[in-house]
DNA sequence: TTGTAGGCGTTATCAA
DNA sequence: TTGATAACGCCTACAA
């Protein structure tokens, strides 16, 4: 039933080499021009692979990066993985993808897993670990690139978008345009781009004289269904916005079916900005306003300056990449 | 800078006890009380860790399970993979997660990467992969379970859903509801479920002597774009259908957001039949009705037919779960 | 109960 | 150029 596995003494014995012979041929060694048709014949006549688990335990190394994400269940999540490892597999490297449902435990439990698996390096987007239990993983070795958040004390390198910046100028489009009174549904209060997010939201105000009203702040959980919810809260407010900003892509899809359900119109009613995603901004009817968060640089960024720490190159360490995000201002904004 | 990493051996020396005996007591061999205590404070005194990767050499297990999917990007299969990966890791397995993008190449490469990492199973749901490939895999001794698609001519264990029923059902309540043309948004042709949806969709059409109109019949490839594209076909024909049925999360985005933008009233203008996603559903105004497919009992089914496949039971090989979906009739449905 | 010794499939050193 | 040989960290008879 299951066959054996070929191992290189397998191929020794049928070309008639040693195994260290093999190996060398299989490491790009010096081998007599004769025998490496001979070896190369063996191992596609015997289906020969080296077996990576020996090869890891012998190099500490195993040419693979862990990925480890808060979720699967969110666009963009999923976009960053894709990128990082497009540039990743280019260089040899294969990947261990995990999520860890936003659970404490398990981006512990989980980090531990891929340090287990011995992974070469990390990508993450941190939630609740501590920076003791990184830095614990970054001492043993291990180079990790955070991605997206930051966490507060760690010396590490990270990518990530100026979140604050972000909505700062978003918020200045709707300003600008004569908005006032302006909704933001924004993420949960732990987590760092909502923060940062807010933070931009209450400069940009603080920039132009506008008195902040916290009751136009609305803390979603970066899910479709709480941006249905608050976009309906402030919506029915008896003193309603004349914009609102949503700022992730699941709650911006929450917030667009519930004006629809609610016969509102856009822009007339009240203008619209959401978050990431292209694709839909391009098909909601009037077409989105949006900010665009680069993540295919992210990604690459990411990715590649994982590769440039694998390479021992610990220049400009930790190193900060703060990528700037892009504004679409479309039919869903309109001038007061 | 990076610290060593501790090994058995460094906990021997520590203790004053043999390699053999920390081995033992690790495997929860039969070791004295009093050295028990003495390796426990050891081992966290050292903070040693088992190398899995020499452990993996020795036993020829990795205690991993490898999850190989064609995208992340569908809510589909990152809902199938949260559901084997608790399962799983309720049974001491971890996980590693694979999405080859719905390339033919990378699908090659990753279930071959997986192979390579010594995966003890692979759950996966297949796309273009040759069933002589996958055979290649189960001879090596590594147990395959399918999920949500066949592989012709391979023999193996399969979970899926009756896609053919599901979707005969619900056409059958748009067709007992007075229904004559309904349209349809299908999935790309070369992929199973989308085949055996439309089986469903004609099937039930002949039951009920109803001629089928392959100009109703639109080809979509289960991302938002194509639902919002050929909803607006549907609607703009000439003859246009009263009925649609959408077959799949991502489609049924797309389509409404076309109905949205179209103005059309659900279900005056016509009925409305989508698919998963019942969070979705809810949001939506009036109520989506759509088929629910049971991705948790799929997750669990799929795990736990493997888990026994692990543990040598083969009794019934290869066996096909053919899970039931569940038709839910809203508001966006209506007689005519 | 404990320890010795051999082996898992590679890589790497050093003679030959 | 090739080939013994000794690791890598762990497991497992078998012996003590």
């Amino acid at each position: 039933m299951s066959e054996i596995a070929v191992t290189m003494k397998d191929v020794a014995r049928y070309t008639g080499l040693s195994i260290a012979t093999i190996s060398k041929y299989i490491n790009g060694g010096n081998v007599l021009d004769e025998n490496k048709v001979l070896i190369e014949k063996a191992i596609v006549e015997l289906g020969f692979k080296v077996n990576e688990i020996a090869r890891g335990l012998k190099t500490n190394k195993t040419k693979t990066i862990g990925i480890l994400m808060p979720t699967l269940e969110n666009m963009f999540c999923t976009g960053i993985i894709s990128n990082v490892e497009n540039i990743l597999i280019q260089n040899g490297y294969s990947t261990i993808i995990c999520d860890y449902k936003e659970d404490a435990k398990l981006e512990k439990d989980k980090l531990d897993f891929l340090v287990n698996k011995m992974v070469d390096g990390i990508i993450t987007m941190p939630h609740c670990i501590s920076q003791e239990h990184l830095q614990g993983v970054i001492n043993k070795g291990i180079p990790i690139v955070l991605v997206d958040r930051i966490v507060k004390g760690l010396e590490c390198d990270v990518v990530l978008v100026d979140n604050l910046n972000a909505s700062y100028d978003a918020v200045e489009q709707l300003i600008t345009r004569g908005h006032r009174r302006i909704g933001i549904i924004i993420g949960p209060e732990a987590v760092y781009t909502a923060e940062e997010r807010l933070k931009g939201y209450i400069r940009v105000h603080e920039d132009y004289n506008i008195e902040v009203d916290t009751s136009l702040i609305k803390n979603g959980d970066y899910q479709i269904e709480s941006g249905y919810t608050l976009l309906k809260e402030l919506v029915r407010m008896k003193d309603a916005p004349t914009a609102i900003f949503v700022t992730n892509y699941e709650m911006t899809l929450g917030a667009i079916m519930a004006a629809n359900e609610l016969n509102i119109n856009i822009p007339s009613d009240f203008s619209f900005i959401g978050f990431d995603n292209l694709q839909m901004a391009k098909i909601v009817k009037p077409p989105l306003s949006i900010v665009i968060q680069p993540m295919q640089q992210i990604g690459e960024a990411a990715a590649n300056l994982l590769l440039k720490r694998l390479k021992m190159d610990m220049a400009n360490f930790p190193s900060m990449f703060r990528l700037k995000t892009e504004v679409s201002i479309k039919g869903s904004v309109r001038e007061i």
